[in-house]
DNA sequence: GCCGTTTTCGGCCCGACTGTTTTCAGTCG
């Protein structure tokens, strides 16, 4: 039975949800939290060693008990513990928990005097008028919970990042012109780049009374103010995203940036840090007693805590404290670092441009070269390339000349990664492209062995460059392939070959956490835009963000090499050890067998 | 349940806003 991180995570999710519910463990609720939140965030599986018998306790937050009931979720499944808790209180409850103003205790009343255990009973309780008699609850109360009930039934929680950015710019620019602000920060995940955002952060710095807060519940996007006080508000948007203002002087506008960027995870490390040092973290500053010693800035508050500046895609409570405090931190890429894009499509499949008009894009949006990688056709799909119209491709850019106007061509290709890891076009055509990049686009249901076994026998393939979006995830529509990453990436490694990250908006895809792996394991990356339209280059800037958020630095990245450099490592991947004609390997006769000759 | 330059017990981040148990608990970020 595979056994993830996540399974582990989800179970002390679900432990702590109970926890609390149940009452009077408090603190013993937040160490599982900690640790699901551990588990989640770190850069290698525990099964590994647990396999290899390297001791858990030495994770943060993980000590002998819980390293136990690792153990125990690995070889079974679940724990004791957890079963004990589900049949103490029913795992509906932890619904009711997801509705805003409903925590622990009002989850509990609600199951323990109402037997609520839905939010389909929480809507017939509530509907009865028995909810507003609970200690605690009033009429006005139930109202909103009754709301909250049928707004969570057709709303998602959280919203893909490349939707929340426009809305934070416009809302930022709206509120800058106020009279009297004189700064506004798009803070909380936004600023993180987390690939998802579940809500929009405002800090605004303006003295008190500049009538920011009447501005902001006015604004026309708003359509239910949830809160409004002198210094915080928080509204809902017509879209259904939560946005929450913060308003504070100069003197804190530092802190307050901590405070209202997060993580929360990363807040807390920072707090807890200060107080070692018999200091005080608020949003307000860092204060030693009485007196005030940082806060203006950020850089102030770190370097007040003994850290160089951390940027806000790091701050996770990753390791980048421990990385801060020891002059370790990663110099991270920046989007002008980029000097080319190695996957790009044109109308050889589902662009909307022709090559000339791609490769001045790419010129305008600043780059040296840009890879041609259209799809390859597989049946049933309407548009992309066969072998013909590809060697005719190859023929078009070649009498377009290499390099155009200051802007370099490689030739390139997206292939299919068929079911048995082989490609669905011919060697011989392969042979003449400058790379080949292999990715899932259909099979996504295979088990995690079969997956990972076909990624890596894909690799193996003689012309096999980069392996694109390698999760195939659609984020908010479609789950990632079940895959073991890190042995992907590891063999990716052996092979030579590099990993893309996709950046169009819904894919970011391999996302963070396998950007971290690849770097540990010195597999370079290389940041795409696959744009279909001459505008899709902007989606490096969403890229670049991921990339960031898993420590990359321009080193650590393909396309940041002069092209030069690029060649001659993608000419590394073409034709490694190409068959005679004596000895054909399995992969000449399946990816033969796998040519769709059109009709 | 974890953890340790105030250590093996007694803490565990900190403050705003809401509603009402009119002095603070519950929730949230």
């Amino acid at each position: 039975m595979a056994f993830s991180n996540a399974d582990a995570a989800a179970g002390f999710d679900e432990i702590a949800d109970l926890l609390e519910v149940r009452g009077g463990h408090a603190f013993r609720a937040r160490t599982y939290r900690n640790a699901a939140r551990v588990l989640g965030g770190l850069g290698r599986e525990v099964g590994d060693m647990l396999a290899t018998g390297e001791p858990l306790e030495a994770l943060p937050g993980i000590g002998a008990d819980l390293a136990g009931k690792i153990a125990e979720i690995a070889a079974t499944g679940t724990c004791e513990l957890l079963a004990q808790l589900r049949r103490e209180i029913d795992p509906g409850v932890r619904e009711l928990l997801r509705l805003p103003a409903v925590g622990p205790r009002r989850a509990q009343l609600l199951y323990r005097e109402l037997g609520v255990k839905s939010l389909e009973q929480l809507r017939m309780a509530a509907e009865d008028g028995r909810v507003r008699k609970l200690r605690g609850f009033s009429i006005a109360l139930e109202r909103r919970l009754l709301q909250a009930v049928k707004a969570s039934l057709k709303r998602d929680r959280r919203h893909p990042l490349a939707t929340v950015l426009p809305v934070a710019q416009a809302l930022a620019d709206e509120l800058g012109r106020v009279p009297g602000v004189r700064r506004v920060l798009a803070a909380g995940s936004v600023r993180r780049m987390r690939e998802t955002v579940g809500d929009l952060d405002l800090l605004v710095e303006a003295p008190p009374g500049t009538g920011v807060m009447e501005h902001f519940a006015l604004s026309p996007q708003v359509t239910e103010v949830l809160a409004r006080g002198s210094t915080r508000s928080s509204v809902l948007l017509a879209g259904g995203l939560q946005v929450d203002l913060r308003v504070v002087r100069p003197a804190s506008f530092g802190s307050a940036s901590l405070y209202f960027t997060g993580s929360k995870a990363h807040n807390i490390a920072l707090r807890r840090l200060a107080l070692d040092a018999g200091l005080k973290l608020n949003e307000y500053g860092l204060d030693r007693g009485k007196r005030r010693i940082a806060g203006a800035t950020e850089e102030s508050v770190y370097a007040a805590l003994g850290l160089a500046y951390i940027e806000p895609e790091l701050r996770e409570d990753r390791g980048e404290i421990e990385a801060a405090r020891s002059g370790r931190l990663p110099s991270l890429v920046r989007l002008a670092d980029l000097r080319g894009d190695l996957h790009v499509r044109t109308r050889g499949s589902d662009g909307t441009q022709t090559l000339r008009e791609m490769a001045l894009a790419a010129r305008r949006h600043g780059l040296a070269y840009v890879a041609i990688a259209d799809r390859s056709k597989r049946p049933g799909m309407a548009s992309g390339l066969d072998a013909e119209r590809l060697a005719r491709q190859i023929d078009e850019i070649d009498a377009l000349g290499e390099t155009l106007d200051g802007v370099t061509l490689l030739k390139g290709v997206e292939v299919d990664i068929l079911e048995d890891g082989s490609l669905d076009m011919p060697d011989a055509i392969l042979r003449r492209l400058d790379l080949v990049v292999g990715s899932v686009h259909q099979g996504f249901a295979l088990s995690r062995a079969k997956q990972t076994a076909r990624l890596q026998r894909a690799m193996d393939h003689p012309y096999f460059s980069i392996l694109g979006h390698a999760t195939g995830r659609l984020i908010g529509k479609r789950d990632p392939i079940d895959l073991d990453i890190e042995a992907v990436i590891h063999h990716a490694k052996a092979r030579g070959s590099f990993i893309e990250l996709d950046a169009q908006p819904l894919r970011l895809d391999i996302d963070d956490r396998a950007c971290r792996i690849a770097k540990q394991e010195g597999v370079l990356v290389s940041i795409a835009s696959d744009a279909h339209g001459p505008h899709d280059f902007d989606f490096l800037r969403l890229g670049i963000g991921q990339a960031r958020r898993g420590w990359l630095e321009p080193a650590d990245i393909l396309n940041t090499r002069p092209i030069e450099e690029v060649r001659a490592l993608l000419a590394r991947t073409m034709g490694r050890f190409a068959p005679s004609s004596k000895e054909k390997t399995p992969w000449t006769a399946s990816s033969s067998s796998a040519i769709r000759t059109p009709a």
